[in-house]
DNA sequence: AAAGAACAGGAAAACGTTTTCCGTATTCTC
DNA sequence: GAGAATACGGAAAACGTTTTCCTGTTCTTT
């Protein structure tokens, strides 16, 4: 645990200001050769490297950004931060993440905290729109994803109105008529989801009944399972809040008896990697999270360059269907 | 986009010196109420929050801890992630995570940029043994974790030759005789997997044969089983170096007609949530993701409150066999 | 009531950089 | 070869904190 070095020690061995090295290091002045030797020598010898803490103090600037989410556990997300990394990494920026949901009582404090390290904030959360204020508040540029922000500040999400109407669409060309809504009301595109849905049976005359998931996970998609088919509740079709759901879902159906889809539809949403290899694969609609995490960061490096926010505005994804085996033409 | 107020800010509105809200903030010394009252009124007034940068420069901590992973849509590392935030959260310190996968070639740099930022360092990645050094020549705490150490820097992992070693009894008890391994030999624990398996097999008297993976997941295991299966190399079993590897090499065994466990018996390593909703339901060793994360983040805050590494040394986690469907006893 | 202890508050140095502003030495122009 | 322009290098201020003294005040204790 021996002490770093400083640019003192490297200019004390290479014989000039400790000016002198800074310059040299952030390339912002030229040199004669023998200074820049020297001073080069001096890096190599003692190992240096720059304490990007003192930098970014006088700098102002911390060559990190921040993304916020929900749950790290679910491969939507990871699929957001995979694709913010890359671009963060093309901007040679390094990425910084907090996982909310263990904390979600201190969001508020762990964002704070998180913008004062980073120079620019991708948060993902299901936070209320009064906090989405607050975020603003920290004077660092923010981007929000997957849910809708108010005018005028840089947000980035999927059509999920879009989605859920698709769906529809589709279990009501496959002749389900008795179709139920797995929803979790806490989650932002909760409403848009309901609403695409019940939008496009209600054109079509049919109603939508829905239940509640109280988490976005597997468990809980499990734990709704039984709940409706113990209760010898049977729709024809079952959306599910999110892939996970479903594919709990999906799982105890199989084990009460219950045959997807020959006895019951189920889709789900996201088009996490593990849908295709369920047991019916899941029908689900593309979320595209990668593209999600890209553009998101495209968004915040604009802002960071200075592009003023309500010229960025908000990007929205077109959800893409994906037909697999949860779902199938209702028998009789 | 407003200025942050500093604690001159607050001092100068509350009438004292800097000192005094530095004091009163870190609550190391006793003021007058009057004073404390004043100095409370000027925080809450300006929405101070102190700078983390500034405070760290001089204290030399920075109350976050940093995690190297190697892939975040790998399950298994967002589980060791999560295990690891949480124990972060729970003693005061944030997380920092970077995904080296993206970028191995500068994952020297990358770790070295991260240790500047953060009190400590769990690192899970393939790098090689002299990079280690390297690593700990950074000045920081560091745990290495799902790999062997060198003695006296602090580690963890899973019995990797135990798991493989009890995956290799299960099959032979269950009457195979050509088992074969789907093996990544980048990654550190491939190693012990292969001898574990090797050993195992070699005291019934039965060979072991090795396959090659380009990479530890589902579309290289994918990949693996077109190639394995249309050179008609029907091994009576394969164990493959993770879930995700398994998980894409049923995949496309189902679409190729190989009926899994009739046919062929497939084993993973890992135990990701998604294997039991695999079809079959896939058979597994739990390496204790989550736990490993905490374990990890245990060790290194041990060491952050100042206790000797080579005092720490490693921890070794015990696997366990979890039997489903993708494995049955041998036909004829 | 005096003397020492405890306490409240402040001045200033420090952390490791970057950056502005100046000098000086070198090169260029004619 | 003289003056002007340019290149090179350094001194010092700044960034926003914490921390180490130090001074004056108030509290005990006899």
């Amino acid at each position: 645990m021996k002490k770093k070095p400083t640019i003192r020690d490297v200019a004390a061995m290479a014989g000039v200001s400790i000016a002198t090295v800074s310059k040299f290091i952030n390339s912002t002045q030229r040199f004669t050769a023998a200074v820049e030797r020297k001073i080069q020598a001096a890096i190599q010898e003692l190992e240096y490297h720059s304490n990007p803490l003192a930098r970014s103090m006088i700098t102002g600037k911390t060559g990190s950004v921040g993304v916020a989410i929900l749950d790290i556990c679910n491969p939507h997300f990871t699929n957001i931060v995979k694709g913010a990394n890359r671009v963060a990494l093309e901007h040679g920026y390094n990425l910084l993440f907090v996982d909310t949901e263990e904390s979600q009582a201190h969001e508020d404090e762990l964002l704070e905290a998180l913008s004062r390290r980073v120079d620019g904030l991708i948060v993902s959360t299901r936070m209320p729109e009064e906090h989405m204020e607050r975020v603003l508040g920290f004077g660092k540029p923010v981007v929000f994803s997957g849910r809708p922000a108010p005018v005028g500040v840089p947000s980035i999400s999927i059509d999920a109105y879009a989605a859920a109407h698709m769906i529809g669409e589709l279990l009501v060309n496959q002749g389900h008529r008795d179709i139920a809504y797995l929803g979790f009301a806490p989650a932002r595109p909760d409403i848009e989801r309901m609403r695409g849905l019940g939008d496009c049976l209600r054109a079509h005359g049919l109603p939508l009944t829905r239940y509640e998931v109280r988490g976005p996970t597997i468990i809980e998609g499990e734990r709704a399972c039984s709940a409706v088919i113990l209760r010898k509740l049977r729709p024809d079709a079952v959306v599910c809040y999110n892939d996970m759901v479903a594919i709990g879902f999906m799982g105890v159906a199989k084990t009460l008896g219950v045959s997807i889809p020959a006895d019951m539809s189920v889709v789900g949403i996201d088009n996490i990697p593990f849908g295709r290899f369920t047991s019916p694969a899941l029908t689900t609609v593309d979320t595209q999270s990668e593209l999600l995490g890209e553009e998101a960061m495209r968004l915040l490096f604009r802002q960071i360059a200075g592009e003023n926010p309500p010229d960025i505005g908000h990007i929205m994804l077109e959800p893409r269907l994906v037909m697999r085996d949860s779902t199938a033409v209702r028998a009789t």
